[in-house]
DNA sequence: AAATCATTTCGTAATTTTGCGAAATATTAA
DNA sequence: TTAATATTTCGCAAAATTACGAAATGATTT
């Protein structure tokens, strides 16, 4: 008799947070975001990070859709910012995991 | 005249642990070996996970190669524990990302 | 030696991810 | 109104991930 389990959601939700943060150029922007709180515009990071426009556009809809950052249009530009109450939560999830590290 | 960056060893790293940890699965399983500190068989793991037995063993397998978790043989069993020395290491990583937030 | 047990590796299929350039959108400047 | 600017969406190809069952491995018991 197996006692497969349902994973919990808590798990399910920081594995989506991990997965995303699962890519260098998407974690250098959370890195970027989260020093000293700043935001920051695609135009800025598609000279910082390896990869073309495009792909930075999709590095960030990722994020976004993740709910770890949000982007308020300031036109012409999109000032990206991280969505700190999702931030706190991904803190709270990671230091849990990592507590009986040394 | 563009300044695309290297990005540092630090984040590609903590991306490569981040990706591994992007799992429902495997993280099911490192958070199980960090609690207490344990270790568990493959064999116990595969009545609690929801996956059959060779993808469970993958699974294993890509912690092991990203170095989180190792594993000792203790015939007939494998034995499925932490690397505690890379987990410290993931730990700074993760906590120092995290250290502005809320 | 044969059967059994725990686990992994192999082969394969379905799906997702990553990346790019071209085209589209939307706003501002000329 | 046209041109220019910032950014995204689309269409596509290549590569990686996920999952499974069958077969293989390696140790132990019969």
């Amino acid at each position: 008799m197996s006692k497969k389990i349902e994973l919990s959601d808590d798990i399910k939700q920081m594995a989506v947070w991990a997965k995303v943060m699962g890519h260098p150029t998407r974690l250098y922007i959370l890195k970027k975001l989260s020093e000293r709180n700043s935001c920051c515009y695609s135009g800025d990071l598609v000279d910082e990070v390896p990869v073309g426009r495009s792909t930075l556009s999709q590095h960030l809809k990722e994020l976004k859709y993740a709910g770890l950052i949000q982007g308020e249009t300031e036109p012409p530009f999109i000032k990206y910012c991280l969505n700190r109450e999702n931030w706190a939560k991904a803190k709270i999830l990671f230091n849990d995991l990592f507590k009986n590290a040394i």
